[in-house]
DNA sequence: GAGACCATTAATTTGCGATTAAGCCAATCA
DNA sequence: TGATTGGCTTAATCGCAAATTAATGGTCTC
């Protein structure tokens, strides 16, 4: 198992490296995100681990660059910064876990573990209908050649509809996809959010897979080049 | 819809079972991990509730043996530490959410309700009679090879019936089907519904499964292929 | 054969969903 | 820090499918 550091602090490259060897992985260890995506891109890598405050290129943008590379190992991103936002924000970018600083050794160890478990059984991170091809790990959409320009709440329901193709679902189950938690009634959130992916989706490659089943939901059918929703 | 509340504070299981009872759950309350592992064992569970911090069997191992006996209900986990690695724990350990106390009952309700349903999506299961198989995952039915095309209340009747053919159905029963409260007397919306849903299973599938027991109710038969209804 | 019960169709009403636009908030940038 | 942008939210309107009601005719039971 290979493991990449990306670590400009010289002392906790030393402690990362010898935890990590001493668990019996092969250690890459890179100052810096340009270094980093050189190993990542010429070495078999297994999982990385990655400091978020980088010298020339900044972690999130390393992050981007690997997964823009179809790399798909487990990244843990290490972080000073102890706020909601940079957590949610590395996860969203193609993060698989955030670690923030300091640690104990134990639990990092026991993070690249569980992510490495993890990774193990995971097999398709990208889920392909009809003209779609979504990423689940860029988070990204191509429709036929173009990536979709799509929001954060299009692309939370274009991706449930491409992980229940020709299933009906109901408006509720779909605004949990948007929010942690809300029982809101009157809201037309998906209605709007339905209308804008749909001009979307048909924009680039006349796709019409949204169909509407009145008062039962919405189903994505990838068969529907012409559409009947 | 069944609990299961396995909490040790007094007045927290009071007050979780009240909110339950009042929304229309049955409840089942336990006061430790042992007592908890019998309810889930022996009672038709759809959701339970478990606190971390349990008396005998650590709210932890609970999980554990649940999802080892192959329960697969889901579970929301109840945390008084808010430190982030006992969520991500609870949640890598089979648990499907958690909250940190101290919570507002609205929110509990709320994600209890998001999980029952998260939940009903993954019943994967087909019933099929005679030339119609309906997918209660996917909320369709197939009369022979083609879909049939039928709106909420035709599916929800339908439904009904094929989850208890050759049964006797009376009206009012059906009516609960369609709202949710309903005590209105003179309305002949289920004669409607009847007859607009024979009209169109006989129109794929020349299929009259629909008996009429006057006075009394009607039957879904499936093996009335020519109908004597 | 009278009356209750049901089937069927047609007419009416309702309310869902589509769509648009304006308001609002937060993140980013100057 | 104030301005700007982009995206989420809310509201209002409109068309239409579906639900409801009503009316008529059929059928079973006693």
């Amino acid at each position: 198992m290979r493991v990449l550091v990306v670590e400009d602090d010289i002392e906790l490259q030393g402690q990362l490296s010898r935890m990590l060897e001493h668990s019996g992985f092969q250690v890459n260890l890179a100052a810096d995100g340009q270094e980093g995506l050189y190993y990542a891109t010429d070495y078999d890598i297994d999982v990385a681990i990655i400091d978020l405050g980088l010298p020339k290129m900044d972690g999130l943008e390393l992050i981007n660059r690997i997964r823009d590379k179809d790399l798909d190992f487990p990244i843990l991103v290490l972080t000073a910064r102890s706020g909601w936002r940079a957590k949610v924000q590395g996860l969203d970018s193609g993060a698989d876990d955030y670690l923030t600083k300091p640690f104990q050794p134990e639990e990092l160890m026991a993070r690249v573990n569980a992510l490495l478990r993890r990774a193990s059984g995971k097999t398709h991170t990208k889920i392909v209908h009809g003209p779609l091809a979504l990423d689940l790990k860029k988070k990204t959409v191509l429709n036929g050649d173009l990536e979709m320009d799509l929001t954060a709440f299009e692309y939370k329901v274009l991706e449930h509809f491409m992980m229940h193709p020709k299933v009906i679902v109901n408006k509720a189950r779909l605004v949990d996809c948007l929010y942690d938690y809300n029982e809101e009634k009157d809201s037309n959130v998906i209605e709007v959010i339905i209308a804008r992916l749909r001009k979307k989706l048909e924009l680039q490659a006349k796709f019409k897979p949204i169909e509407t089943l009145r008062g039962r939901g919405y189903r994505f059918n990838p068969d529907n080049h012409d559409g009947s929703g």
